[in-house]
DNA sequence: TCCTAAGCGAGACGGTACGTCCCGTCTTTAG
DNA sequence: CTAAAGACGGGACGTACCGTCTCGCTTAGGA
């Protein structure tokens, strides 16, 4: 991991960044994470190898600067999970879109590359977590306490570990691929966590 | 990916194949799979390249062998969960010693290398599912299964999406260690999943 | 170089001693020297490597037992050069028949090979000389002494050096490919080295 | 045989061309030229093997380059060959200077190595010939001419061909080792040349 | 308006590992 | 009980990238 003297980024080529970003999203998604190569993201820039490894200290953290970027420009507004009233339906659309998403041929390479890199690399996925994940997931905290105010989840329930009963289980099948993601599960991992599989008095 | 004429399995060295998994588990323990290489292996191992080649397509796949190899032996008569009588304390009783395997140095460090790799690498993500993950979720769907039996889960759930909601935030939070994968945190998710975030009448 | 200890070679197979000299020659017209292996050799012979490595110390012993064996199937009955009493004309026709060998495909190949090999290998050089160029150069000396007896060549003329005058430079042109190795250039070297490059008084 | 797109040779390092040449050429008198590899060279010349991938196309050019270098160095003003108005003489110290040449060992390794290259790869046997070998014969070419101009050779003798007749039988016994390679020898050679196998009238 | 220092494209460099080929030895198996 | 078949430890091959470096060339901004 290199960089000594930090460079100026006032001088920063604007148009080399994005050239950078694009080439790196663009690889991924043709040739995959693996046989995307720092070498081959400069030349399809048509930028020098210094100028990324003046900026970036890894390929991965090239991956995830421009999949911020992109992902920035896709979230416009979506501050907030939907509240109708209705906790289940809420959470089921919410869902169901997630699953729509990593299903999605364009999120699903760039995603991957650097879920599976922060599985292995600690300061990587601190940043991915900090930066990509946990804005997701205060959304759904946000959204519980709002439940628990209005009597529609327990309030003794700690809504952080809330939350993982129903992410956890479709990053679980994305990661892996054990089974398909579709509607029908995310729908029923809702009722599941919300409903509990001890049966009700 | 190489392998072009099969090689006769019946001359194969058992001598080499056992080196070449403790040379792997060794140096995946100690330098971590990114730094180890296949060169590496043999050379720790007493070997030459090709027979490393020669049986295994990638450092992945070798590295997935010498896991099951250890957790066979580890998993000597394990072929059920606990069954008191009591659902939620054999639950908690599991999914504890789940958090301690996991947090465990000599397992962490090749069973995230080989997550790592099967996020990314759809091939030997099946292998890996296979051969490691299923088995151990079987048994959960045995378990529940019988919970169901006795009244103690309910007989509309699918226990093979049930057991996601216990198992799917364990692996959220130790594959991409967002928070601290702790007793109290296992014993959350349980109480959570058996009784639900909805307040009970 | 192996060879511990000496097979027994009343029970040598005769036929895979003659496929191995097939294959030998046979790769190294078609593919060149450097290109033939033993490897190769044993899998076109049909034989196994121990079988060659049995009996041959090196790929290059290997061609210049082969070489020798056509060579002495080709060499039937000429133990002596021409004597027709003109020691010009002779030599002549001998040296043009030599630049036709050297100039044939089938010969090039092999012979090239050894002699080659022998330029880097004294220990080759001496076998490939005692059974190949000795016998022939041997042809010369005895020759030239006939010459010498009915007063063609001088008396006091050293056959065994004279005869390096007349070999000598073909062997130049055809190792090194300087120049085109022609019958004319075969006349014009008799010529010289007869007659000498000084002016006759 | 590599290289694809050409290097920029205005950036080349004269630093790592020089320690390559001096590897190679130690390289090869130490262990001989079988055993000189060019992982050898470039561990060596303390330069990484692309270095040498990039500027050469196979061992046998490096060493030829390298060859060239030192050959450049010692032929410092050497561009003709004696002429003291007697040719027998002049010939004779000039092929006893080669054959000291010939049997001096730092000059025989890498000779050796390029000649026995050279007949067996044609396209490295032109570039021998043309850098080292036909300067020499150039000289010779140049020195007969004089002598036909003062009458001490015959007018109708062509000297390219001649000076195989001296040169021819000296790199016949230096190549396969027949028989030693001494002054003597070359004076004999010298004076068959020049006055004939044939008794003088 | 020029000077100078930075970022930039390009790509050579010392390295490391790749996956392949072949070496020469050793072992197994089928005739 | 011989030899084919071929697995083995080893080493070099030629290639692909790594991360560093040096080269000219813009391209500002301060003098």
């Amino acid at each position: 991991m290199p960089q000594s003297r930090k460079p100026d980024s006032s001088r920063r080529s604007e148009r080399s960044r994005r050239a950078i970003y694009d080439a790196a999203l663009a690889l991924v998604g043709e040739v995959g994470y693996t046989r995307t190569t720092i070498e081959g993201i400069a030349a399809r820039a048509g930028v020098g190898k210094q100028t990324i490894y003046r900026w970036w200290p890894s390929k991965a953290a090239v991956l995830l600067e421009a999949f911020l970027d992109v992902a920035e420009q896709a979230a416009r507004g979506e501050h907030e999970l939907p509240d109708t009233g209705d906790l289940e339906q809420d959470l089921k659309l919410v869902l169901r879109a997630t699953v729509d998403e990593l299903n999605s041929p364009v999120y699903d390479a760039p995603a991957r590359a650097l879920a599976a890199e922060s599985v292995v690399d600690p300061a990587l996925a601190a940043r991915f977590v900090e930066k990509v994940l946990e804005p997701q997931l205060e959304l759904y905290v946000h959204r519980l306490r709002g439940a628990q105010d209005v009597g529609q989840a327990s309030p003794g329930v700690d809504p952080r570990i809330a939350l993982e009963l129903l992410v956890g289980p479709l990053a679980h099948r994305w990661l892996l691929r054990t089974l398909p993601l579709t509607h029908e599960y995310a729908d029923r991992v809702v009722e599941y966590a919300l409903h509990g599989l001890a049966p009700r008095p």
